[in-house]
DNA sequence: TGGGACAATTTGGGCGTCAATGGGATTAAG
DNA sequence: CTTAATCCCATTGACGCCCAAATTGTCCCA
């Protein structure tokens, strides 16, 4: 079942285990291994309690993003400090799980669940309580504009 | 026939098994077929305790729309969020039928039984009772401000 | 107009497969 | 030498696939 192209979508939530390991779904593993994806590039949400999640490619999109950018600027100077200075590289483990270390931990909140949140390129890495919250805050944003046609 | 045009109309209610399954209405699996549409996309419907499904064109036309914003936006990722990650993906067993999981279950209130009401380009799942409340509101503010009288 | 047979849907379960999880063993790191 | 990370295997449970029963709807003919 070859849900999407090469995308990341959708939502679910894992637990986290006694050694702090947590298990990426299957379909977003699917995703990974379709674009023969090893290392992972981890930093935090410029908007958001969450750690978003992907592959090299990711951090090359960043830095062509900042290319353009005044590079005495704070928000030059800022975004370096998060995607450079704040960023980390991850593997998963051989069942296809990740450590949830302090890192992930104490930007999120996260403790004994994980919640996956699709970003189409990338993914997140949730608090579950707090990623309900935000979709809510933000479906109510989205509502009052009217995106229903 | 004359309700064969590729398009959602009507509602039709149907039972959930103990697995937590419940059959597509022959009529929308039709219109689905048509479309060639095996890859369902899924998401909370703003206004109303539904959830809304159709392909993945639907998605699409909500990525349309985010391409108009700055990627790097709280704007963007707000919206990201609830089309992305807010989203799920699924597809009908082989007799045409699909599982009502938790996402299901706790945003529209549904229960042993599930209403589906065509919406032209996609289709709803309600919970039964909720569905005839919000249509004879419907109706009524129609016809205070409109049509009848 | 009212059966009644036939066809299509809807519903109910059994079963196999695979993903998620847990725990012990092995290896790397400090 | 102690601690932590990784690997490997076992268990559990969820989900998809298949087949069968029951229900509903449709059409034809008397």
């Amino acid at each position: 079942m070859f849900c999407v192209m090469s995308r990341f979508l959708s939502n679910a939530t894992n637990r986290v285990d006694a050694k702090g390991r947590v298990s990426v779904p299957a379909t977003f593993r699917a995703v990974l291994s379709s674009q023969a994806i090893e290392e992972l590039y981890c930093f935090q949400d410029f908007h958001y309690p969450a750690i978003n999640i992907g592959g090299p490619e990711l951090l090359a999109r960043f830095e062509r993003r900042l290319e353009d950018l005044d590079p005495f600027s704070l928000e030059a100077n800022r975004m370096s400090l998060l995607i450079h200075g704040g960023g980390i590289f991850m593997r998963l483990d051989s069942e296809g799980r990740l450590m949830v270390s302090d890192f992930i931990r104490t930007y999120t909140g996260i403790e004994g669940e994980v919640t996956f949140a699709g970003r189409a390129d990338y993914f997140q890495l949730w608090r579950p309580d707090a990623f309900q919250a935000a979709q809510n805050a933000a479906r109510e944003e989205l509502g009052r504009s009217g995106p229903r046609s």
